[in-house]
DNA sequence: CTAAAGCCTAGTAATGCAATAGGAAATAGG
DNA sequence: CCTATTTCCTATTGCATTACTAGGCTTTAG
C-alpha cells in the first residue's frame, strides 16, 4: 500500500480546510466530527502538518487549524511525501537504504525509477483547489 | 511501499530465467545464488509462481523451472499483481474491502483511481523481455 | 478563574512482512 | 531398488510498522 490512513486522513483533512476557509479556525472537534476521524489520531496528522508549516494551529478558546497558504498553492504530493515519509514505490528507492549493492546490474531499477517519477510527478501535478467541492452558493446569495 | 521484497525478488528471478531460458531447467539452488536471495524465501515466491502458472517447476535430478511462454508475454503488472496481491495505492480501491461508506462524497477519491490506473497502466505496457539484458554473444560466435 | 482548545510523550494492540524449519513427494540415474 | 537431487507443502518466528489510545501540560479568550 503506498498511500497509509494516515496519508488519506491528512488529505482529507487539507480538503475540508480549505473548503471552509472562509469561517477562519476550525477546531480538531469539528474536523473530526465532519470527517468521522477520531479526534486522538487526528491530533497527531495535524502535529504533523502543523510542525511542517502547511497549517498554523492556535490554543484556546477560539483557536483551531487554519491554512498558511492558499489551496492552489499546496500540492498532493508534498501533502503525501510530508506524512508518509516517502512515495518511493520500492524500497531500493528510498531516502536512507541508499541503492542496494547490485543496483549497477539491476535489470528491474530502471522500471521502479520510472515508475517513482510517474507517480511523484503525478501527484505533484494536482493541487488542492482542484479537490475543493465547487461552493454551495453562499458567496452570491444575495 | 507499493512493491515489497516479495515482488521485487519474483520480477528479478523471472527476469533471470528469461535470460537463462537457453539452459532449460534450472533448479532454484541456482537462481538463489546468482540473485544473492535465501533458497527458503525463494521457495515461497516461486511456488507463487508455479500455482498461478507463470512458471513450471519439475522436481527430482535435472528439475527446475522454466518459464511457460515468451518473455514477451509476460508484463511486469501481471508479475507483480500476482505475488503483492494488489498494487492499489490505497486501500479504498483494495478488492476485498470495497468502498468505504464515504465514497460517494470523497473528494479525493478521483486521485486514487487516477493514481491507480497509472501505475497499472504503465506496469502492465513493459513486458519482460524487455528487462533481458541483450545476448553475450554465445548465439552467434562462430 | 475557567472552559476551550492545541501540544507533547508514551504506550498498546493488531497486522503484515521477511525469513526460517522440517519434512513429504517426485524424478533420474546407477 | 536405492540414492541423491530437487520441488512442494504447512507452520512458525521475529521484527517493524500501522492505527489508535491515554493522560497530562500549556495557551488563550472572555
Amino acid at each position: 500500500m503506498l498511500v497509509s490512513t494516515k496519508g488519506r486522513y491528512a488529505l482529507r483533512v487539507m480538503v475540508d480546510l480549505a473548503e471552509h476557509q472562509a469561517a477562519g479556525r476550525i477546531p480538531l472537534k469539528e474536523i473530526a466530527a465532519r470527517q468521522g476521524i477520531s479526534e486522538k489520531y487526528l491530533e497527531n496528522i495535524l502535529a504533523t502538518l502543523v510542525r511542517a508549516n502547511m497549517l498554523s494551529g492556535m490554543r484556546g478558546k477560539g483557536g483551531g487549524y487554519v491554512l498558511t497558504r492558499p489551496p492552489e498553492q499546496y500540492t498532493v504530493g508534498e501533502i503525501l511525501r510530508l506524512t508518509e515519509g516517502s512515495l518511493a514505490p520500492v524500497a531500493c528507492l528510498d531516502g536512507d537504504c541508499k541503492g542496494c549493492s547490485r543496483s549497477d546490474e539491476c535489470p528491474t531499477l530502471d522500471v521502479w525509477k520510472n515508475l517513482d517519477k510517474l507517480i511523484n510527478d503525478y501527484l505533484d501535478g494536482v493541487t488542492l483547489d482542484a479537490l475543493v467541492a465547487p461552493n454551495d452558493g453562499y458567496d452570491y446569495v444575495i
